[in-house]
DNA sequence: GATGTCTTCTGAAACGTTTCAGATGCGTTA
DNA sequence: TAACGCATCTGAAACGTTTCAGAAGACATC
């Protein structure tokens, strides 16, 4: 039922009356067809609901018009289900406008052999890939960057700034986060950050220390806690703060989820949130609006970053001048409840 | 830097002093092809990095390994972000284990034409399609219903047995949530429906109807008003109640938005839930767990249905036979905190 | 020695496009 | 009338596979 259905160029040919090379110049609006000959093989077309086979078309050389969104599946976890579905939701809105389609790969890492993205890319699936939260040290990635196969990181990637990478500014934000905290009056911050293999949490604390040493605090090892963005780490994070002898005066998490697992804690102890202690995330997810009290954070243009990801991919794709390889997208503060108002 | 570094088949075949046929026989593990060769083939096409080229595989009337996932794009806010996820994530965990792509299509429904999914599927770029949320009366189902390529249909669809169909047991779970209320000595229950055109929506006023009938209470016309799952028609819902002389003494919102929706206008009339009033919900998103009070509400398995999509199509695609057309998945019960404990 | 049977490999054809050199026909110019 | 230019169309080749009829060689049988 679906054989027999396969309507080719030639079946179109037939019909017009021409012959197939005429019908594939005319649907491709080429100079030398004559517009009364195009009409009719439009017509002709449309009345057999022709539609050109991809694999054919791209045997001759012709782009896949397809791109790969890597998605690691090990380390899901990581990073939270709406934020790829955010990331997502911008790369396919860039790419349908550019006529370009969406193949996803949710990658475990393979030991053995190429992973599969890889393989995509080799046998000319689709025409380049976006590595969402790949680790730095991803060997694929320098394998990539050899191949000369177009492809972009997503995240900062200060290593070889010949990779084309889209990232936001991690640590701009969360120094923002902690200059408004400062501001607030509260001075003993601890932060939980992320895992800090991952460029993103080393950024966040980054941004942490430099704020603080703008302010003249002294840099304490003990002020930061190694979290990994989940949920459970930051409820380990806030017990192990209740163990000491004395709680800071707020706590600033790498993400919402930490945060949220952070006030799980607090709130199990009977602490309030701002009254007895602040609380500050990162990523503005929509928990952090839902958490109550709703959760002060940063946010960041997740969609712009995929949207942004999918038109550097294609333009490389399409050999255009990338006036910029890499980008850094700003991050915005988003006052909410779990701070304490500053007093007027 | 891409076009000279193609490796092809005969490649393959120089560096292994064969035919290109012998290539293609000994990687397909043929039988006539000896011991010797094969391994030889093999070394030469691992020492090149050979990968086969899709296109030129699938004109040859092999399957193209790839199953296209539709998502309306325009109803994206009728469903939410995480439900897609998990869907998407059952979906891809189940195609790459059978070794199939899968491509994203966040449909926008054109109006002239044909829409880009039927596209992909008459250019054989997929081989099925997966329809997430398509509304009922799409018109494009019945026209891929005709056309007899292979789709599944996220979602009940009792209107034609021949359709491939995997959804949830709205009705049942509706049921067992106006069951629970009942039994927890609720008598007056308002539920805020979904929007009525979606059969999931129809499904869940159903059960909460058939459960109150069940329990000899009639079915009053104002016991149900319709949303469409977003948060804000939850929140309208409530300051819809708000306005009635009597307050009901629960709400049973179609899904967790709404009920999220609901209680941000009941706090903000100072109302406290459970104490003043019951609220329950349904799909289990991490909202519901993260509200607070924490919902109680109905658990969907959300990754399973997209799973079980995934390989029904996948059997559909490879001609293999189905044993059953139509899949309904059970839900659960998730008690939580939004519902005051059954006096004990 | 002629014939037949296996085993193993090969060459050509086919899949559905696009491209491009050239064919065709027609009006214009010398 | 011959030559040319132009507009328009066509046929063949090519893209990288897989398949399949058949070739080649080794060996066994009569």
């Amino acid at each position: 039922m679906n054989k027999q259905s396969r309507v080719t160029i030639r079946d179109v040919a037939r019909l017009a009356g021409v012959a197939p090379s005429t019908v594939s110049m005319a649907l491709a609006n080429h100079a030398e067809i004559a517009d009364d000959t195009r009409r009719l093989v439009r017509e002709a077309a449309a009345k057999l609901h022709y539609t050109p086979n991809f694999a054919a078309r791209s045997m001759r050389g012709e782009l896949q018009r397809a791109l790969g969104v890597v998605i690691p599946h090990s380390s899901a976890h990581v990073f939270s289900h709406p934020y790829f579905m955010d990331i997502l939701g911008g790369i396919t809105e860039v790419a349908n406008r550019h006529d370009f389609v969406v193949i996803l790969s949710t990658a475990r890492d393979e030991e053995q052999g190429e992973s599969a993205y890889i393989k995509m890319l080799r046998g000319r699936r689709v025409d380049g890939l976006i590595l969402a939260s790949a680790a730095l040290f991803d060997r694929h990635v320098m394998e990539l960057a050899v191949s000369g196969d177009p492809f972009v990181f997503l995240g900062r990637y200060p290593l070889n700034p010949t990779i084309t990478a889209v990232g936001i500014d991690d640590i701009g934000g969360a120094d923002m986060m902690t200059g408004h905290l400062l501001a607030r009056g509260y001075r003993s911050i601890v932060h939980i950050s992320g895992p800090l293999a991952h460029l993103s949490a080393a950024d966040r604390r980054d941004g942490f220390r430099r704020a603080l040493g703008r302010a003249g605090i002294p840099a304490r090892e003990e002020d930061v806690i190694e979290g990994d963005y989940s949920e459970a780490s930051g409820r380990a994070g806030a017990r192990l703060l209740l163990q000491r002898p004395a709680l800071p005066q707020a706590i600033f998490a790498a993400n919402d989820e930490m945060a949220f697992g952070v006030l799980t804690v607090l709130r199990d102890r009977g602490l309030r949130v701002p009254e007895d202690i602040a609380l500050a995330g990162f990523d503005d997810l929509a928990i952090a609006r839902v958490m109550s009290p709703a959760l002060t954070t940063v946010h960041q243009p997740i969609a712009q970053l995929g949207a942004t990801a999918a038109e550097r991919l294609i333009a490389l794709v399409e050999h255009h001048d990338l006036s910029e390889t890499q980008t850094v997208l700003p991050v915005t503060l988003e006052i909410r409840e779990s701070c304490r108002a500053a007093p007027t």
